[in-house]
DNA sequence: ACCTGAACACCGTTCAAGT
DNA sequence: ACCTGAACACCGTTCAAGT
């Protein structure tokens, strides 16, 4: 096993603040999932004693809780404040859908929480509200494209799923997606299907 | 906490086999996630010590791998054996589709492995196993259709990547999906895209 | 205000000893 | 062939004491 190095810490004294630890335990779970969240772990690779996360968090499922509200910020709100500047809502869908190809750190945040959601309270809430908000915001596209709002639902909830199982392809099983230019044509073909 | 009462025993002299340690290890993966396949939990709940276990297996991950080949045979070859029942191909895929509304304990399994997929190599490589046979299986239904092999393989893909999503938003946010009838009304929408 | 260090409980693993 | 019981390491949590 090899060790990480110490992280940098943000306060020039070397002491750490509350989102010194949120940070650290997004890294975490990107990389080993709800379970690298560990006091123990996570107090070794920030350079200091388990003892001293007790002072800035009650339990680890505090700073769960604490790390959970950046990644919903992350992922809803700065997402749609993003792509709000695009005029054309059909341009929007078509982004939105297509940011699925980008693989970031947070689609494996958003597949650690996933399985974890279905036990986990904590997590089961805020990812509900993630869910919800991405729905109403895909919802609110289709209805701008003139759908009445059942069908904008029906629309939001194809678009959506679709992400979804590509995300999860993508990062399980990625040998079953077709490679590079393959898979932009792919995609090509996924977005007309779901952008009218 | 309330305390589960301890399993049935296969055995009559009270004795374990190994088949009883894995069952009870799909059953908890399907209750708490991969975390909760723990040694000693597992033998509190099968009433013997956790010393016990480790004459049946060499340590945690090889119960993990025993449970895991069962998931793969029932979630493709048995399911495959079944289907091929069926004349249409188009019935199949159909069926196919549809059984993600059933939600059995074997989704729970599927979406607490996804994850961990990302992270553990045993894990990783029955889920890819798993995707490559439904790919594969879903492909050939296609091509039955009549669709040439690239055309088939992009149809699999797409109904793969909306039956994956279907089986996460259903177990993670099932507030998103309309209820029953509603629902139903949005399978058929969805089968009637999928299959042509 | 933030951190250390020691204590305790829980669980994975090993192993000698039992039936 | 299958199981017990004791041992040890790792990590979550508490808390008195330090700066």
């Amino acid at each position: 096993m090899v060790q990480d190095p110490p992280m940098k810490r943000a306060a020039a004294d070397g002491r750490l603040a509350a989102a010194d630890w949120e940070r650290a335990a997004l890294e975490a779970i990107a990389d080993q999932g709800l379970a690298g969240v560990g006091v123990e772990p996570l107090s070794r690779r920030l350079g200091v004693t388990k003892g001293s996360f007790y002072w800035h968090f009650a339990d680890r499922d505090a700073l769960l809780a604490a790390a959970l509200r950046r990644w919903e910020d992350a992922r809803t709100e700065r997402i749609i404040a993003t792509v709000a500047s695009v005029g054309d809502p059909r341009d929007r869908l078509r982004w939105l859908i297509r940011s699925v190809a980008i693989g970031g750190i947070e689609d494996r945040i958003h597949v650690a929480l996933a399985a974890a959601a279905m036990h986990h309270p904590v997590v089961r809430e805020v990812f509900a509200r993630v869910s919800h908000r991405r729905m109403e915001y895909l919802e609110s596209c289709y209805v701008e494209l003139g759908e009445p709002a059942r069908v904008a639902r029906r629309s939001a909830l194809l678009a959506y799923t679709a992400y979804i199982g590509l995300i999860h392809l993508r990062l399980e099983a990625p040998d079953e997606l077709p490679g590079d230019k393959a898979f932009a044509a792919y995609l090509d073909q996924l977005v007309e299907r779901l952008v009218p």
